[in-house]
DNA sequence: GGCAAAACGTAGAGCGATCTACATTCGCTG
DNA sequence: CAGCGAATGTAGATCGCTCTACGTTTTGCC
């Protein structure tokens, strides 16, 4: 007990060590207002001395815990690593602290992780759970404010940035058209079942296919293609063209809902040999690889990760009125895609 | 104030709608002994009924936090997507929730991502960390459990789960060797200044290599290569591999310290046109892509991230004495290495 | 039936910060 | 040099939970 470094030093040893009084120092942390430079440099050096860290959760019981927090569906996908990193970038020189909440194995939708993040006392949360009712996030949002990644619902009890994703989907059906394919085909994630999500980035990009392939008098040709969210995509790539080819009847481009399906798919279309163009959505490092060269949108994960922490950051400072943003994506056209054998 | 469901339920507003004391609800949330089974009834009850969810800061200030920590010093890497795959698996069933906290973007040391972990009252940290002292991260350990991934050396203050770097770079050696290669470049991170750090597992790798070239008779042929941890490494390698073949002193093989630099490396030898073998480390999941088919070692890492967290959980349950783990790596290969042109 | 032991339940003191309300001192001005 | 506002500092309640130390019932057993 009495062994100095056996506890760590709270406010009240600082305090002591400093001689004044406990609520001193605390003025002293919160730079607050009444404090005389003689006493904020004693009390600095007596933190410095005492090596004192405030207590996180003792800050969260009363007030804020300077500690923002973001769900994350599938830390595998590089897409998100983008989005963290910019996150992480906007932080730097505020002294808020990011968590990162990775959701539950086998459960990707995002309820628990959030809870847990609000659990975690956090000032604001950041959610990229796009099939988490909106019901259910403004009940959240009571209480914590909270930014929402990639949904297409204008609540305004929270926030949202996400991409264009119509505009960059009918940016790849054009450039798909535009290179003499007519015979498209959609690959998409099979969610699990929720009435009205027409919200999810997906969702939008199906939609939007549905409609550019309509528009443009090839409702004839629309086919799309569902796997499993934590099916093995390569696995079932390689099945499904298998299976086509076989029974000839292969699409000319395959527009992939995002870049893991898409390497899935240049995958097995690599080992089969067979000629049909892909394009990806997501941009990931590894679509620019020269081995690889895949045709993608880039979305601008990096940017909207840091406005998202900024948005976050001006709720927590008191802003009330929902703001959402809209990102434009950019099409990066590469060697997947190419004018259909004759 | 009196608004019902303007403020998050407390353990009193339980207990009163239980019609029980504070601490009776209590016992029940943590199934204490003397509890009988209609107050656990009646109190559920409550807590169901008020949305009821125990103030995680609440607890912290008071013991534990029922949250263990994990410190990432870059996401964008897969390897440790898979680390925390495992890691995330090995959780579900206990009531532990994991956060995790990205070292600060520039540096990746990882002080500061520990010390933020430490300060949310974690009941426990896993650090990647290969860089901070080991002083360090004893002082740190002596007031909350620590698990350390990768590092090599075995203090008692704190538990090690490791790949055996050591095997890991015989086996690509060897297997160099036997497919006739002298000329085996390595290429590896340049980390800032840092005496004694033999126990990070790059450095681990480049004196097995050094070691191997030597005790093989090749140490005319021994050449290291070494990159900035936030250099552009495609940049990088392209530069450096078309300056080898330019002054004629391109080597037959490269072996890359981690997956990403040899995608780096393997994509400059695209673009150049030249015949070089590539091995990289950790087989990331893009290693196995057919456009790529690098060849890698496994590490197993999903396993070690796993054991990583039964080993934190046995620590904050009480265990004391260090448990240092090493895993046993496989070689992959794949279509990146061949012999070398006659 | 009586009595000890087991079972069940409660009161109340902290944990480490923040923040309001208040006391004291200082610096000026008229 | 009295008097007043600004500047500086402090006391103490409070946040939501845990847990020890005790009371009060029940139960079991001879």
């Amino acid at each position: 007990m009495a062994k100095p470094g056996e506890r760590a030093a709270t406010i009240e040893d600082v305090a002591r060590a400093a001689g004044v009084s406990r609520a001193a120092v605390s003025k002293v942390l919160r730079n607050a207002y009444g404090v005389s430079e003689g006493m904020r440099q004693r009390v600095g050096d007596a933190i410095e001395e005492l090596h004192y860290r405030p207590s996180v959760a003792a800050r969260a019981m009363r007030g804020s815990s300077f500690t923002l927090g973001i769900e994350i569906p599938d830390f595998g996908n590089p897409f998100f690593a983008k989005v963290l990193l910019g996150a992480t970038g906007a932080l730097v020189g505020t002294n808020y602290q990011l968590i990162i909440a990775p959701a539950e194995a086998g459960n990707r939708v995002g309820y628990r992780a959030i809870e847990a993040l609000v659990d975690q006392q956090v000032d604001g949360v950041i959610g990229v759970a796009p099939l988490v009712t909106r019901e259910w996030l403004e009940s959240i949002a009571e209480r914590t404010p909270v930014v929402m990644f990639g949904r297409h619902d204008l609540s305004d009890a929270y926030d949202t940035v996400a991409g264009d994703d119509e505009r960059g989907t009918l940016a790849i059906m054009n450039h798909l058209f535009e290179l003499g394919h007519d015979d498209v085909l959609h690959l998409t994630i099979d969610v699990v079942e929720s009435e009205q999500r027409s919200h999810t980035p997906h969702e939008v990009r199906l939609s939007t296919y549905l409609r550019a392939m309509e528009d443009s008098g090839r409702s004839e040709h629309i086919r799309v293609a569902k796997v499993g969210d934590s099916e093995d995509f390569a696995g079932f790539a390689l099945r499904f063209l298998r299976d086509a080819v076989a029974t000839g009847t292969a699409p000319t481009a395959i527009f992939a809902a995002h870049d893991e399906l898409a390497l899935a798919v240049l995958g097995a279309i690599t080992e089969l040999g067979v000629d049909i163009s892909v394009v990806g959505y997501d941009d990931v490092p590894m679509a620019a690889h020269p081995k690889v060269s895949l045709t993608s949108v880039d979305q601008k994960g990096q940017e909207m990760g840091g406005r998202a922490i900024e948005m976050l950051l001006e709720r927590v400072q008191g802003r009330t009125e929902a703001v959402h943003e809209t990102y434009q994506p950019d099409l990066m056209v590469r060697g997947t895609t190419r004018a259909p054998r004759g």
